[in-house]
DNA sequence: AATAAAGTTAAACAAACGTTTGATTTTGCT
DNA sequence: AGCAAAATCAAACGTTTGTTTAACTTTATT
């Protein structure tokens, strides 16, 4: 293994080990020195590799925010009614945001605060993207006559919001499910569960 | 005025500006200094009131989360069907949620951290009072055959997942919903919005 | 094998942190 | 007015913070 290689694979591990403990703890909650011993390297390599701390945060968020991005070419199929794409869509956010729990806390800690004023419209701007995607297909919806009136953006906050409290609610989240802990809390059992629940939840309030 | 009284309001104030900031940018976030500052008042302040900045933090959270609980009479009124109740209480969180924009974000930054493990759980302890009386008033429905069936816990955390959005969203939020600014963002007019969607939610998810 | 580049380290840096000190001022009470 | 308690202050405390340094080991290339 050549040493750029071995080193890039170090620096994933950092980066793994960061996001990690920035989903936990917050930005400022997360030490360099933290950093450093949960990883097992040297305080210094966090600048060696990055820069600062915060290039570190940035890059772990440029990497990662194109996960939660919806960009599926079966959603131009014209054979599937909005519904059916609704149903699509939002089954592939619940797979994304069960699999990149992580990165969900960490979007939305980011979102939800007021210290990096420039961070926080970029993340802000990124999860628009994905709103105004869904968006599109209920106005498409309305046009065709298959879905009853609804608050639009609101409906939207339900949807990310439902998902949201889910994956960042920790205690309080998981012993409402009846969950024993984290593992089992995001199982393909409860992930399924909250498929079938959020189908439920657009047909009830989008379908005629 | 005496002393006693104005030092009572000095410690409200401080608690006040603390409970803004710590609400914007998380515990960690702010600095005794910052504090200090944005309060008008002397670094060693803090100390002196409340011993520490922990201490403090404590404080804000044992003074508001009271103020998030929904205990009223009016509940236990049997003329009350379960479908009114739950309009009702909705009705009451919109309303406390909107007026004490500070305390959710705190609320949810503290359920959301892995930080302080024993204060965590005893918020989420907190919030999951809230949820059991609503869970209570569903499956009284459901006994009265009034609700069609879902899934009680998810469809909590649709009810607070999407309130929470909406106070925690920041930019995000306010620019959906097509507010210039927080003040617009948050008057009575997008709370009556907020009011009349939640109902059309409650509606619609669980009347037959 | 030699040289340069990349990786790693312990130690040190200045700045910011929460907190304490001791002196000083303001207040309430007699 | 005089005195004790409460409130306020600038300064300093010892830590922890993010970052840098300079010496070193390891790796890759010739």
């Amino acid at each position: 293994m050549s040493a750029s290689t071995k080193g890039l694979e170090k620096k994933e591990h950092i980066l793994e080990c960061a996001k990690k403990l920035f989903a936990q703890k917050g930005y400022d909650g997360v030490s360099t020195r933290l950093l450093a011993n949960e990883s097992g390297t040297n305080l210094a390599m966090i600048s060696y590799y990055f820069g600062s701390k915060e290039d570190m945060y940035k890059e772990i968020l440029n990497k990662n925010l194109i996960h939660l991005r919806t960009d599926i070419e079966e959603l131009k199929n014209p054979k599937l009614n909005p519904c059916e794409k609704l149903n699509l869509i939002v089954d592939l956010y619940v797979e994304r945001f069960f699999t990149n729990t992580n990165m969900v806390q960490i979007v939305f800690k980011e979102i939800s605060s007021n210290k990096r004023e420039g961070l926080s419209r970029f993340v802000s701007a990124k999860m628009m993207d994905n709103f105004s995607l869904i968006e599109s297909i209920i106005e498409d919806g309305f046009k065709k006559k298959l879905f009853k009136k609804t608050d639009i953006p609101l409906f939207i906050m339900t949807i990310f919001g439902t998902m949201m409290i889910y994956i960042n609610g920790n205690y309080a989240s998981f012993e409402m499910v009846g969950a024993k802990d984290t593992k089992e809390y995001l199982n393909t059992e409860h992930k399924e569960r909250m498929k079938t629940y959020m189908r439920s939840l657009i047909k009830n309030q989008l379908s005629k």
